[in-house]
DNA sequence: CGAATCAGTTCGGTCACCGAACTGTTTTCG
DNA sequence: CGAAAACAGTTCGGTGACCGAACTGATTCG
C-alpha cells in the first residue's frame, strides 16, 4: 500500500481532497459503498477492479477514516467496509458527479438511475433537493430506483448488479446472502 | 494524447463522468478554470503540473465539450482556454471536494478560501446556498475571497496565485498582463 | 536585428495499474 | 468429521501513464 500521490505546492482544498478520492477507481468504490456494499468480494465484483488495487483503495480509505473496518454484524465473523461520518459527508460530491453524467452521457431512453426522497419518492435535482418537497434530502433518507436507461438484468449479472435494479435506499446493505465465486467478471454497475 | 481510460463494464452514470474528469489533475485543471485562469502558461505556472500532462488533460477537455480553446479576445492572437456550458456544469462538484477538503483538512487558523455571495458577501455553504439570503447561488455570482488558512503572499508566487489572494468573481478573467517566464515553478494554488 | 516569451513536444526513467494465478483461512455440506 | 467450495487478500510479470528537464519553433518586444 503506498501513499496517495501527492499534488505538491498545492494550498488549495480540493488538492487536498483529490490526494484521497482522486485516485483512479476511489469514487467508484464509495459510490458502491453508499449502495450497501460492504465486503471485499462484492466490490471486486461489480467493479471489475484488479484485486491489489481494490485492497490499496480500501486500506488508504480506512486509513484516512473514510471508510470503516470492523467485523460483520450478526452472524458472520467476515469483515466489512462501511462509510465513515467522513465518508458519508462525501455524498454531495458523489452526487454532482453523478448528475453531471447523467445530464451529459445519458443513456437511450433516459436516465439509468434515480435518486427519489424516501418519503415522497419524488426526484432528487443536483443539488439535493427534493424536486416534491423541496428539502434537502439527507443521504439516509434517499432512495435509488432504477431508470428507464438501465439495461435489462442479463444472466450472468453478478449479485450486486442484480440487487440494484429494485429500488435500494442508500447505506443500508445490499445483500443479505453470500455473493458467489470470485471467478465471476462484474458486469453493469 | 490519448482515449481516457475506461472504466469497463460500468453503466452508472459515475463511471461516465469518471472517463471525462476522473484522471489525475483534471479538476485542479478545472477548478483554475473556474478562477478564471486560461492560458496555457498560467495553468502550467500554477499547478506545476508536467507540461505534457497539461497538453493532454486540456485536449481531452476540450474535445468532450468541456472546455472551448478560442482565440483570446481583445489585444492577443494567443489562444486561451474557457469553461464550456458542460464545464460549467461541474461546478456543484467542484465545490463539494473543496468544501469537504475545507471541513476535513482545514489549514491552521481556518478555511483557506471562502466561496461568498456577491450580492450580500454571506459564505456559500457546501450544498451551494447562500447562508445569508438562502437561495441558490449561481456561478457567475460566486466570489472567491481568502480566508484565514491562506498563506500569506510570498516573494516567489506565481501571478495566479497571487492574484488569488485578493476576492475574484469565478468566471472572469484572472490575469490581465502575461504571465512570467516558464521555468518558474508553481507554488500555491 | 537580437533577446525574451510563449505554447507546446520530445525523451528517458520510474511507478502505478493491469490481469491472472496463487495462498491460507473460513464456511458449507455430505 | 472431512472434503470441497467460498472468501479475502497477495504475488508476479508486462504495459502504459506520469514525471522532470530539456528542446523546438513561432511570436512579441526592445
Amino acid at each position: 500500500m503506498t501513499l496517495p500521490r501527492d499534488y505538491r505546492r498545492q494550498t488549495c482544498a480540493l488538492s487536498r481532497s483529490m490526494e484521497i478520492v482522486g485516485e483512479r477507481w476511489t469514487l467508484l468504490v464509495l459510490r458502491d459503498a453508499f449502495y450497501g456494499v460492504r465486503r471485499f468480494g462484492e466490490f471486486a465484483a461489480h467493479l471489475a477492479v484488479p484485486r491489489a488495487v481494490l485492497t490499496d483503495r480500501l486500506a488508504t480509505l480506512v486509513e484516512a477514516g473514510v471508510l470503516a473496518r470492523r467485523p460483520e454484524t450478526g452472524t458472520g465473523r467476515r469483515e466489512v467496509y462501511v462509510l465513515a461520518p467522513k465518508g458519508i459527508a462525501l455524498w454531495p460530491a458523489v452526487r454532482a458527479l453523478t448528475a453531471w453524467g447523467e445530464e451529459f452521457y445519458a443513456a437511450e431512453g433516459g436516465p439509468r438511475r434515480v435518486f427519489r426522497h424516501v418519503g415522497d419518492e419524488a426526484p432528487i435535482d443536483p443539488e439535493g433537493q427534493c424536486t416534491g418537497c423541496g428539502t434537502a434530502v439527507p443521504v439516509g433518507d434517499v432512495l435509488v430506483t432504477p431508470g428507464p436507461g438501465l439495461p435489462p438484468p442479463a444472466e450472468g449479472d453478478d449479485p450486486v448488479t442484480a440487487a440494484l435494479a429494485r429500488p435500494h435506499r442508500l447505506l443500508t446493505p445490499l445483500l443479505t446472502t453470500a455473493p458467489q465465486g470470485r471467478t465471476t467478471r462484474g458486469s453493469h454497475a
